[in-house]
Parts: C-alpha cells; structure tokens; sequence
DNA sequence: ATGTTAGCAGAAAGCGCTTTCTGAAAGCGG
DNA sequence: CCGCTTTCAGAAAGCGCTTTCTGCTAACAT
C-alpha cells in the first residue's frame, strides 16, 4: 500500500487540527461523529428516507442543529441523481409581462421547495441556447422557455438539439406563450381568440379604421394577434389595408417609434390597437407628442394587462391574460407526475377589458 | 472479492447494451473511451487546464461534440470545490424596483458566464433565511440580498447566524439598498441625501406645506429617506406635523391607502412626497379619485425612477437611482478578487428629476 | 429449544468529475 | 553516451453524499 493511500478518518483528523484560515467543513461525516454513528444512518436520519431508532435519530439531529450542517447540493444531487432545482429562461426580467409571468413561477416554485435559476437572453438566441445546454448541465429538473419563440428553422433545430437529449434522459420542459414548434408541454394564451374578441369590442364601438403596431413579424404571438384581429376585421367586412401595419420591436420604444412612423403616414386612423401592452405604452407617448388625444382623436388598445397599463392615462383597454397563473401553471405541468407520453398544450383564456383608453370614434 | 465489487468498466458496457428506456448518460468516461484516452486527459482537454498534446486534444473535443456531452456542474462543483452559480433574494421580482435591479444582475452575470439563481420572498423573512440556507447548500459562489432590511434584532440575527459560516467559508455576500448592519459589502443609494435634495426643491418651487406617504417604519430606507426629507424642511424652519406622515405597505396599494388616509384627515397638504414610486403611483390615483389635480391642487414626488413613472400623466417628480447599475455594482463587488478584509461600501447617488407632477403650489 | 422473519445500523460502492501523483518518453548539456 | 530535467498521459484518490447490500439482534412462531 503505497503513501498516498489514507483513510479517511486520518484526513478527517488532519483536518480538525486547529489551523484558524480554512474553518474545518461540517460534512455529512463530521455529524455522524458527533453523533456517534455511521455516515449511512446520519443521512437517514437527516432525510428520513429509512427508520431509524429514535434515540440515533434525536442524537444526529441535535449534532447537525450543533455543528451548523448544511448538506452538499451537489453532493446530494450527484450520488442521488436528482436535484431540486428548475431553470427559466425569458428575454428580460425587467420587462414587466415576463416580471409577473417570472413572479407565477416563483410562487409555485416556493411552496415546492424548488429553486430557480432565471435566465435573461436580452434577446438573443446564441445566448438562449447556451442557457439551455448550462441548465443541462445542473441537470435541472424542469426548463421553462418564456416568451414568444421566433420562426427561424436553424434556430428553432439547434434549440430542439439541446432539448430532445434532455427530455429523453428524463428533463422536463415547457414553454409558455411560445408556439409549439417545439414538442413539448405548452402554455399558450388565445392570442388569435383574444385579439379577435378586442378588434369585434372595438368594432362595436364603432370604429371602422384602424391601424396595427405590430412586433417583429418572426414572432409567432405577433403573427396570432395580428391574424385574430386581422380576421374579425374581416368578417365584419372591414378592411385593414397593408400600409395600416407598421412594424417596431418589441418594447416601449419599439411602440413609441411604430406610433410616430403610422402617424407619418397621414391622418390617423380612428383605433389603434398595439399587440402588447408594453408598446401600447410607447404609441400613447408618441400620439400625446403629435398632440393627439386618446380617446378622443385616436383610440387605443393593448394586449397582456400588465399591470402598468392601469396606471395610464386615460387607462388603457387591452387583452387580459392571467400572466402570473401562466407561470404557475407552466411549472405545473412541466413537473406534473407521472409523466405523460405525449406533450400537453394549456391553452389561457384571453378577456377583453375595456378601459378609458378606447371610446366612440368622433365623426 | 465479493460478487458486488464490479470494475467500472462492467457497469459502462452492460449500460451501453441496447435497452430502449433508459439512454445511457455519457460521461466523461464515455468521451474518454471514445477518444481513447483516459478521463483525466479528457478533463484537461476539455477544460484546458494543461497541456495535451494537439492531437489527442482533437480527439477528445471531437469525441465530445459527437457524443453531444454535456458535463455533470454537479460533479464539478463537488470535484473542485467551486462553481459558477449567484444567488439572488429579492421581495418580488414583478416590482419594478427589484426587477430593474434584477436585470442590471442577471446582465452582469451573462458577461462572467454565470448562473443566477432567483429567489423571491414575498417579504417573508422565514423565507428569506431559508433561502441563504439553500443557497449556501447550493455552494453559490454569492449571494446577494437585494431591497429593504427590517429592523428586526432577531431576524438580523438569524441572518446573520446563516451568513456569517458562508462567507467564512469563502462564501461572498452583498447586500443592495439594504442598511449595513450586516457586515458585508454593501450597494447602498443615498437614501438621505437623495431625499433631501428633493426637499429642497420642492421648498425651491414654494411648498411649504408637506405630508409624506411613508413605508414601514421599521425598513430602514424609509427611515433614511423620511429622516433627509424632514432634516431638509427643518433646515429651512419648514414643519412636518407627525399627522402628516403616512404610514402604508410598500406597494401600490400601499401607497393608495395612505394617500386616501391623508386625504381623510383634512384638507391636504400642497405637496405629498411617496417615499417609493410604486407607492406614488398608487398615490396619484387616490388623488385623482379624490379629484384633486396633479399638479395644480397636489404636487407629488417619488423615489427611485422606476421605468414607468414616466409615463405617467403627469410624468412624475422623483429621485432617480441607476437601478440597473446597482445590480451591477452588487455582483461585481461581491465577486472582485482578491477579497478584502474588510467590506466595502459603494455609496449610489442619487439625482432630483423634476417632473410635471410637481408644480407652484397655488394659493 | 430451533427456525424464521423483521427491524435497523454499518460497510462500502459508487455518482461523474478534478487533481494530485507517478512514470514513461523525449529533450538537453556535458 | 549518460544522467538530468521537462512534457505529457494515465492511475487512482477523493469531493460529500445516497443507497444498496450485509449482517446483527430481537421478536415471533413452532
């Protein structure tokens, strides 16, 4: 038995000597020492995976509560094949819809005693992936993709390359407001539904032009919003003629620039109907700054009631969607037991909510 | 030997036998056998942390993308004492106080090729220490504790009982917007100063009757900020009656309730200073319900310059704090190497912006 | 008394990596 | 041509746990 061969009691002395720079680490054997039993019977104890008498069991707990003992994670998740932990991905926490969708999971996430690792891609995909594959890396439970996916066939085939391994080795995923090219749980608002019942809303009122300021055209909850109101125009046989959808990113600025580019275009349409709230709140700026009034020369609409919107003056009408279940529920289905074969798509009710932001169109 | 003892080897083949349920994981070992050359040589071509002959090199990263392997973070961590993970508490990451904060981190994160776990108390401060303590069994390599400390000797204690182990075990702790009675490094606005800036200036505009729409009293940014906001209108032999400062919750709500309370008790005040914009917010529609106009029968202020009080009509008056660099600064002073003895503290200015909500006040 | 069975605790084998440590081969000066 | 240092790859120990597996003891039936 050549040197380097010492059992670990030894190491473990060595250790306890006193040296005041590195505090001596309380593992899992230092309580089982203290409470004179083995390693194995310590763990039970600890996690009361087995019966164990309840002196021995008294004695461990009294000796880890002692010594402070806070398991390994990795340990644990290492030597029993499984952790605690679920991954998010979405594009920015700072952007309020992700916020109350993230704040959803989180919730669920606390009563389940799970801990999540959050994720912001800014948008970008490379980075989306890499997040992916380190997620796949803690052997995370559960990955939630949030947010709306972009059509890009390479992209949507690298992000299905990361997961499929994954799912089949036992990971769950799912994706909220996200089109199912991927095959997997899904939590999916009626966004064709929901724009649809606002665009016959504001029909009712009214309204017989209108203008869209729609996201990126790649982006599947754009294209369903856009084609929900699209069609409901249509059937009530109103036109939305092209030069009516003005395209902008996705965010504040995004809606303030597509307001100011329709409003270029000559006179302003009698509705305005943004596909997220968050541009909404953009084009509302943009049309207070060209001197417009809302409602009384343009209407406007959103999309998501994020909670901002209520805030607005005048309030704005917009598409609710229950973003904070949508996170519960995302994480529900992705860790629901047993595990179903076939992937399953939760479909969130969209309601129109009409507020001060949307009136009679004046003649 | 008894029959139990099986080589490594045995187990790897009978896995690789062709049984459709379970894949087989692939290990470092299978990259290794794969290229044909040991783990360890594997692990160092893979990580780069020694020098492998060029061609042997090639094999095993060709081996590995072939194979698709993905490294077990749980073993790493376990093997080399360390990882690549921060955890981050916060009350709620759907306030946007948090969220922008959250953002500036997770963005932070991003560049070190890190990974953030997120945990949202809900301001549960039972909640709160358990979080520290999963994240200390997560071995995070920091954690940060973002928002408002109660002045609660227990709770402190307690949080300090589960922090202090962690950074003595090189653990690294930053605190944000969080008054430093624990002893670490500390992102900390200038709550009083910031606060009496903006006394100033609303003296400057002619106000000389105020109410204050404060927090808990025990949260200590509320105290901060109350005490610069008084200290300030003293200064200039300006009084603050006690029945004019408000108590409510932390919320929007809060911020309405109180408005609605100072509303009650008596005729109001020409200015109403919210110590948090999220409260103001809620102020401005109590207000407004109460039909009193913003700013020409009430001036109001914040604090912090969330991203939405902007939008507001009218653009609210507040202290604007770089919330996003806050979050950067966080990180980045906990994680700077070589750690210092002593902690540090990186005082946040903050800036008066003077918004439409504040005016004259009218005689 | 003997043979079972059940209940519990300990030994030890791993989980999948990293990192010594060891040794072989190659490079070097004298 | 020999002893020396360098370089680089493999063996194996071990990170701190969980989980068989084994075996002891006590409890029960026969």
């Amino acid at each position: 038995m050549s040197e380097r061969v010492r059992p670990r009691q030894e190491r473990q002395e060595r250790r306890t000597a006193h040296r005041t720079e590195p505090p001596p680490p309380v593992t899992l054997h230092t309580v089982a020492a203290a409470a004179g039993v083995s390693p194995a019977t310590a763990s039970r104890a600890l996690n009361g995976t087995a019966r164990v008498r309840e002196e021995l069991r008294g004695r461990v707990l009294a000796a880890a509560a002692e010594l402070g003992y806070i398991p390994n994670a990795h340990a644990q998740a290492l030597a029993s094949a499984s952790n605690n932990t679920v991954g998010v991905i979405c594009h920015d926490v700072s952007d309020p819809y992700f916020a109350a969708i993230a704040s959803g999971v989180m919730r669920a996430a606390a009563d389940q005693e799970l801990l999540v690792m959050l994720a912001s891609t800014f948008r970008d995909q490379g980075r989306e992936i890499a997040y992916v594959s380190m997620l796949r890396a803690q052997r995370a439970r559960a990955i939630l993709l949030i947010g709306s996916g972009i059509e890009d066939r390479g992209w949507e085939r690298a992000l299905d390359a990361e997961l499929a391994p994954y799912t089949r080795a036992g990971g769950r995923v799912a994706v909220v407001s996200r089109h199912r090219s991927l095959r997997v749980d899904t939590v999916l608002p009626e966004n064709r539904a929901g724009a649809a019942a606002l665009a016959r809303a504001l029909l009712a009122l009214g309204h017989r032009e209108f203008a869209v300021l729609a996201g990126p055209p790649e982006l599947t909850t754009v294209a369903d919003r856009l084609a929900g109101f699209r069609s409901a125009l249509a059937a009530a046989g109103v036109p939305l003629p092209a030069g009516r959808i003005v395209r902008g990113a996705f965010t504040r600025d995004g809606g303030h620039a597509a307001a100011l580019e329709l409003l270029a275009q000559g006179p302003p349409p009698t509705c305005v109907f943004a596909v997220t709230d968050v541009m909404a709140v953009g084009a509302l700026a943009a049309l207070r700054e060209r001197g417009l009034r809302v409602p009384d020369d343009v209407s406007l609409a959103g999309f998501d009631d994020i909670p901002l919107v209520r805030e607005l003056t005048p309030p704005l009408t917009t598409v609710a969607l229950p973003l904070h279940r949508m996170g519960h529920s995302a994480i529900t289905l992705a860790l629901r037991e047993p595990r179903t074969a076939r992937s399953r798509v939760e479909r969130i009710p969209a309601e129109v909510v009409l507020r001060a932001s949307t009136g009679r169109p004046h003649n």
